[in-house]
DNA sequence: CTATGTGCAAATCTTTTGCAGGCTA
DNA sequence: TAGCCTGCAAAAGATTTGCACATAG
């Protein structure tokens, strides 16, 4: 990890009160690291951070991410029912989910226009709104 | 099971190359029995069978929603990734998400004005665009 | 009669949790 | 030092699967 992915790491831990300890700052480079915006399992997640020579146990790993999202460092995207998604990207934007490699992207979310949404029930509002455009292969 | 709701099922499961057999009548009349298109869990649709008075597993109940599934009678919608929720209503169209208590419905697909979407990666092409409408109660 | 379908229990897979020891502030 | 963290193993919850029996065409 060099030392700017270290600084970055620091700095987006900093945003919570969760403590800098060994482990979320080796995960945190993994995220945040290069300032891009990323989407990880938990699984791949842990693979990565072992690739590195740090050691992280993959309860952590589920721990750390859902204490990132509590704090709200990132968020949790629902794409495929059997594994969960987390994304450094906080803002409400679209995704691109290609369903041959279960792999998931930002879509360009300025490309993005909703003119209408339909009306929302009597004594709701609106807490988000996702929008995942499945890909495949074509031919 | 009313003899309409029977029919209903029969003519459902025609659709498909699956034997109506007694379990998947069951568990189509409370599908399709009444002609509205219905949002159920695996677990959810067990229950209201069994109140039904017939008896069904629970093994065959996701095995059945899985076969209806690949014979093109329904579609998974991913909105929870700790639950698979099932939607008899075949087009492509948004939903809204009770969060406070995990239910799933139709929006008003008319209401929905899509202007443009993000442009698609080379070599891909759009399978399916899933709009999930989250809501929480407010106040 | 033969291929499908069903039920049960056990297996799988992802994610969470309890607890003992370790580390940050 | 006190409270938060971590790791491990075990637990939990949803879904699938293997296999013997039942049933539709």
């Amino acid at each position: 990890m060099t030392p700017e992915a270290l600084e970055r790491s620091k700095r987006w831990l900093g945003q919570s009160d969760l403590r800098p300890t060994r482990q979320r700052l080796a995960l945190a480079s993994l995220l945040v690291g290069d300032g891009q915006d990323r989407h990880v399992t938990a699984e791949g997640l842990h693979e990565a951070v072992l690739g590195t020579g740090d050691k992280v146990s993959l309860a952590t790993v589920y721990n750390t991410l859902r204490a990132f999202c509590d704090a709200g460092l990132m968020q949790e995207v629902t794409v495929d029912g059997s594994r969960s998604y987390f994304d450094t990207r906080m803002d409400d934007h679209p995704h691109f989910y290609l369903e041959d490699d279960s792999h998931l992207t930002d879509a360009p979310a300025a490309e993005l226009e909703i003119k209408a949404l339909p009306s929302v029930p009597e004594g709701y509002e609106i807490a988000k709104v996702d929008v995942v455009i499945r890909l495949r292969k074509k031919g």
